[in-house]
DNA sequence: AAAATGTTTTTTCACGATAAAAGACATTAT
DNA sequence: ATAATGTCTTTTATCGTGAAAAAACATTTT
């Protein structure tokens, strides 16, 4: 086996849910732009549905024949990229204890365990070391440097800098940028989120996300921006991780969201750093207080 | 042809050179450590000094028989790593010209056209990536961003605010830390550039990295530590590119250094901010002026 | 007993090969 | 003429493989 379809079998099963909507499907190429995959994959996928006898297809005509029942659809599973997969695994070890600091990374032991090669395991590492957390010596194994304490602490010193600046940037962006719109919308999902927080607390996260992205973008440097990567990954696996209180901590961050939000709006640069540095100072607490305080080992 | 044996060259000329210092050699293990090698290596190069007669080679006593002629070396660029040789062919092609911003990077066509394999390629571009000046589009090619104005002033509005930083922890350092050992070195080698800029101007390069690397330490987080192989990388190739006005260039930037040097002395956190602030704004002109002022193309 | 040498095993690095996916070109339908 | 479909080519993603290098284990020397 040496490279799996899933990159077929997840536009395929987003493709079902098209059916649902319309008679007929479109063209070719406009399937492609929709689903964000060239044509050769989608007309796999067509292939597919007429073999399955969702639809009726000769040339132009795609004639929706059935709705798209469940077992229609690929295994969710069969659709994760390899890099998803590897990515999984690995945090998994690494976030399930007795990862010390300090502690060798084997590539051909990662990958047996994982069962793939170990050219993906080595590009995973790879692209995962500008993370700060593991470190190559040359023509050797990889370190891991611990999830700690100091990584916390360094990785929040950043993150309070490049967005203190961008926050500033975005204060004074002009009235007529397209962004205040962004600003007014995801004010609303806050708003909502808060009065429903009981039920829907967990969904913040994700609105966490997209909102300090937002931000971070108005700074218009590529550095600052790419590295929210870094915060966004620490902070998604966290939150897997660290359940306790997560519905009182989402209820505090949605509301100094608006709090920053209205900071924002206001653009008055001293209420904005305030709001600002209130947000984060309780962001990084909450990513501390789930570190345990155990001294980090004398790295070599 | 699997895997070069650069490693071994590498560290077989290293060892070359330790011949004319002893009438023989240490042990295996002493001699992995000074070369930063294996054992393994050790012995293959041991094996060879003895075939070429260098040494004779009978368990412990590894006695010197003649010192190394020049043919005894291996050529420099037999010692060189797969990763370097791609970053220069890659560098060269990128500065040469006729790299647009937008621009298609074909992994196949690269590793075809530098004589290596594909894994290696895109190895390197995944770790080329973390520079900000291509980006991936999944499943398909990476793309050019381009070495423009905007990028270098990415660049530098993150080094600005990492080093004035680190500057300050740095004048924050108690007494007895050795850094300031460090810093005296540091500066001695400077006046004696200073002195003779005229000859030895082209050895700054060197310098500027070492003093840069020493005040980014003091930051104590490997965010910005790391972010100066960005800085460093860029600086580089920057200034094989752009060799007008050199001497001139450097001579100030030495000055620059030396007053910097001072105000960290004076532990003046003002001085230091603004020698700092000189220092760098000058080196941000530099790198401006090297770079044509053709408007960058819009990104897709 | 500690450290070196000798030997064997394991891991890393890099390649070529192959299926999936993208992209280019040719042909046909509106 | 433009846009879609049909067909063919190229590129990317991933694996297995083998030599280089590291690491582990066994044996000898001081």
């Amino acid at each position: 086996m040496s490279k799996s379809n899933n990159v077929y079998k997840d536009a395929y099963n987003r493709g079902l849910r098209l059916l649902g909507e319309t008679k007929s499907l479109p063209s070719e190429p406009e399937l492609g732009a929709l689903l964000g995959v060239s044509r050769t994959t989608i007309r796999t996928i067509l292939a597919r549905m007429e073999e399955t006898g969702l639809i009726a297809w000769n040339k132009r005509s795609k004639t929706v024949l059935r709705a798209p029942r469940l077992d229609d659809f690929f295994p969710e599973e069969e659709t994760d990229t390899l890099s998803q997969i590897i990515e999984r695994s690995f945090m998994r070890r690494l976030l399930a204890g007795g990862a010390e600091a300090g502690m060798q990374i084997n590539e051909l032991e990662l990958a047996r365990e994982i069962g793939v090669g170990t050219t993906s395991v080595r590009e995973f590492l790879i692209r995962f070391s500008r993370f700060g957390l593991i470190e190559k010596r040359r023509n050797s194994h990889w370190v891991l440097k611990g999830f700690t304490r100091a990584f916390a602490l360094e990785l929040t010193e950043i993150r309070e800098m490049f967005e203190l600046r961008s926050a500033a940037a975005f204060a004074a962006l002009p009235e007529d940028s397209p962004v205040w719109a962004d600003l007014d919308l995801l004010e609303d999902e806050h708003r909502l989120l808060a009065r429903e927080i009981a039920a829907r607390f967990n969904e913040f996260s994700e609105l966490d996300e997209r909102f300090h992205r937002l931000i971070h973008r108005a700074s218009h440097n590529r550095f600052i921006v790419d590295f929210y990567d870094v915060i966004a990954m620490i902070f998604h696996y966290h939150y897997q991780w660290n359940k306790a209180q997560e519905r009182e901590r989402n209820e505090v961050a949605v509301a100094e969201h608006l709090a920053y939000i209205a900071a924002l709006k206001s653009r008055d640069l001293g209420k904005v750093d305030a709001a600002c540095r209130g947000h984060l100072k309780s962001a990084r607490n909450t990513l501390l207080t789930s570190i345990p305080d155990r001294a980090a080992l004398p790295q070599p």
